[in-house]
DNA sequence: CTTTCATACCAA
DNA sequence: TGGTATGAAAGT
């Protein structure tokens, strides 16, 4: 018998896999990992075909090293995931796997069984306890709450009720529970009329593949929505994937999940993670024994075999689509796969992206709508602030002054929103036009105040703040523009007496400053919040009542079309932090431009309106969703190198270009050419649908890899980039 | 005649 | 990508 041929793909920056000899090989052999010899050293790559002819005459195949047979070989559907996010990205496919699986499980060591968490319940004895008992305790508290909600996993416990699990362990009060229903909730609030006819509605599409779209503004609930659903789901047997933007900034979802369903097996993933912790959530999906996978961008590619339901929460953020590496986008793929598996999609959003809300509006999408908020509370009071005949006070209005000083008198909280971090944007020299440009970057170094340094925000780089101009020797540099830690100076000089408190990347470096300055927000230990993007994404703060935004209209007329949108969602979002609690929000947006639609439609919490205008507008421009766009990138240690690469790329595009109607632009400069001493440049793709950009792309892309670069020279394509 | 650096090529 | 082979330029 000749030995079979396995075809590998490999972790390197080619367009092909490798095929290698191996004796003994099984059908079951599909999907594992497999040690070879590549090159002059080895190599772990995925066996992902079994072909019956290798591409190579057999005498040139190595044998393989060894198949790692230890651990579960990849489900079938997971290679067809992954085969499909290499052709539609134009990536190798090697180097998706080596991003989609866990690196413990890409190397031939064994994977370490995952640690059980067991079903904890109560036993005879501890309902006697809970009976005899009189006075509180911590294992009074933790017996109730087994009585309330049933059996609980041990580490759900343990968060909840610390040392008390152990105790009530030995004292024989609880005991490794038998077989309880995944699907029990506990604590679950009852929900509003609007809640229950969206989960019916959602509910319908089970079974079958149906992406929704879930409308439903601020506060309306939609958390609670997707766990109804999937506590659905959990009861027929299926397993829930529910995608969220960033897990660090919304911790408090995951426990929100854990905590409903406490006899569900909850695996949450998110980059954080460490890589063994990461690899157990991997292989619990994968062998079935998770019910609810919750993550990041990259959990989209966790193999689930009894995937009943996709959720994507705020599915227009723009952190699911990934900016390096393999450029896939999470919330499209998670589409594809639940096409592939016939499970519902559910895709949430207070303000969803034009192309999902286009889809809605063409019925690709079912829309399902919760107008109301669900607790009783109003719609925040937007409005612009004309700047332009108003004098301002170190950029600040005197509404917004006003607005301010009303709530310190109320004893509630305001929070002013620039997305400008740093002291001031830019140190520059007025006598000679000197300004602190970063030497590896197209961008000015921003001026850091509080230690002291200058600092480009593209590449990191820091020198120290000159105390002249280093060009004409004058005394006389200056700061110029605000930032947050300018704006928070010239506060806390305004408001002597009230609590100013910056929220930004510098304040809150690491997770425990970030939940310090969360906690000191909570307790009301702030009056007034300085605060970034970071402030945008979903924490509750019941005394906020007073949102003021600045600088918002730089976004306006951005070269990239996409900057409108942005804007609207990231306003809608930070305004939606305006009055959760029980006080009504207020939200002002400084501008020149008051009567501009953006601003209109925002003050009117009309998104509908302003996603129409938008559409209507990238209709007549042949932008997106009305049209499909790839970028052909190039960075070299000069422009013209890349240019020129891009120009080659382009004449290599024309003869096809034309059959399969795609217009392919002349290459240029990006807006920011230097980037970490890397000079930038691209080309733009566009094509009237995707399947005419797939077939355009995998036809050129042929010719791009057979196309020989000068050694400095990197290319990539970005399919559907997020900007242009 | 050696060392160093840039460049071309290749991987099964 | 990373390792190696190749050759020209620069140094002894």
């Amino acid at each position: 018998m000749s030995p079979a041929i396995v075809r590998v793909a490999l972790p390197v920056p080619l367009p092909q896999c490798f095929d290698y000899t191996a004796e003994s090989i099984a059908p079951g052999d599909l999907g594992r990992c497999v040690r070879v010899p590549f090159g002059r050293g080895e190599k772990t790559g995925l066996i992902v075909a079994l072909p019956d002819a290798a591409e190579l005459p057999v005498e040139r195949l190595k044998p393989v090293i060894a198949i790692q047979r230890e651990a579960p070989a990849l489900p079938a559907d997971w290679l067809a995931l992954v085969e499909f996010t290499a052709r539609y990205y134009q990536h190798p496919l090697g180097e998706v796997v080596a991003m989609a699986l866990p690196p413990r499980l890409r190397r031939a060591d064994a994977v370490a069984g995952a640690e059980a968490d067991p079903l904890l319940e109560l036993s005879a004895a501890g309902r006697q306890a809970l009976a005899d008992s009189k006075r509180e305790s911590r294992a009074l508290a933790l017996l109730r709450s087994l009585d309330a909600d049933g059996p609980s996993r041990r580490q759900l416990l343990r968060d909840h009720h610390g040392p008390a699990v152990s105790d009530a362990l030995k004292r024989g009060w609880i005991t490794p529970g038998s077989a309880a229903d995944p699907a029990q909730m506990a604590g679950a609030p009852t929900l509003t009329d609007e809640q229950q006819a969206a989960v019916a509605s959602l509910s319908e599409g089970f079974g079958c593949f149906q992406p929704f779209l879930l409308f439903g503004v601020t506060g309306s609930g939609k958390t609670e929505v997707y766990l109804r659903l999937v506590q659905q789901v959990i009861a027929g047997g299926g397993q829930a994937l529910i995608l969220v933007p960033e897990i660090a900034l919304t911790p408090q979802l995951e426990g929100r999940v854990a905590g409903r369903f406490p006899a569900a097996r909850v695996v949450s993933l998110h980059s954080a993670l460490a890589e063994g912790a990461r690899s157990q959530g991997f292989v619990q999906a994968m062998e079935g024994r998770a019910d609810i996978v919750l993550g990041t961008r990259l959990s989209v590619f966790t193999p689930l075999p009894r995937l009943g339901l996709i959720v994507v929460d705020e599915e227009h953020d723009a952190s699911y689509k990934q900016h390096e590496g393999v450029r896939y986008s999470a919330r499209d793929l998670a589409i594809w796969r639940a096409r592939q598996r016939s499970v519902p999609i559910v895709l949430g959003s207070a303000t969803p992206s034009l192309e999902s809300w286009h889809a809605a509006e063409t019925g690709r999408y079912k829309r399902v709508e919760l107008a109301s908020r669900a607790v009783a509370a109003t719609l925040p009071k937007v409005r612009p602030v004309d700047v332009r005949r108003e004098k301002l006070q170190h950029g600040l209005s005197e509404h917004l002054l006003r607005a301010v000083e009303v709530r310190l008198q109320k004893g509630e909280q305001s929070l002013i929103f620039l997305n400008r971090r740093g002291y001031a944007p830019v140190l520059s020299c007025p006598s000679c036009g000197w300004v602190s440009r970063c030497p590896h970057c197209t961008a000015n170094m921003v001026l850091h105040l509080a230690d002291r340094r200058l600092r480009c925000h593209h590449c990191s780089f820091e020198a120290g703040i000159p105390l002249a101009c280093p060009d004409c020797g004058d005394q006389d540099i200056q700061p110029f523009g605000r930032g947050t830690q300018r704006l928070e100076e010239t506060l806390a000089e305004r408001f002597p007496t009230a609590r100013v408190l910056r929220v930004d990347r510098d304040a809150a470096r690491t997770r425990s400053q970030w939940d310090a300055l969360l906690e000191q927000i909570g307790n009301g230990e702030a009056d007034i919040l300085v605060g970034t993007q970071m402030m945008a994404k979903g924490h509750d703060f019941p005394k906020l009542t007073f949102v003021g935004v600045l600088n918002a209209d730089s976004s306006l007329f951005a070269a990239d079309f996409r900057a409108p949108e942005r804007l609207f969602q990231q306003l809608m979002q930070v305004g939606g932090r305006a009055g959760r609690g029980q006080l009504p929000g207020e939200v002002m947006v400084q501008t020149q431009y008051p009567d501009h639609p953006l601003y209109q439609c925002l003050a009117r919490h009309d998104f509908q309106r302003y996603a129409a205008l938008q559409l209507d507008e990238r209709k007549q421009a042949r932008f997106p969703p009305f049209a499909a766009n790839a970028l052909l990138c190039a960075t070299a240690d000069e422009v013209g190198t890349a240019l020129d690469w891009l120009k080659a790329a382009r004449a290599e595009a024309l003869p096809y270009a034309q059959a399969f109607g795609v217009m392919v632009f002349d290459p240029v400069p990006m807006r920011m050419v230097r980037l970490a001493r890397r000079e930038r440049a691209q080309l733009l793709v566009e094509a009237p649908a995707r399947p005419a950009l797939q077939a355009f792309l995998s036809a050129w892309s042929e010719r791009l890899w057979a196309l020989k670069p000068p050694r400095v020279l990197r290319w990539h394509l970005d399919v559907d980039p997020a900007e242009v």
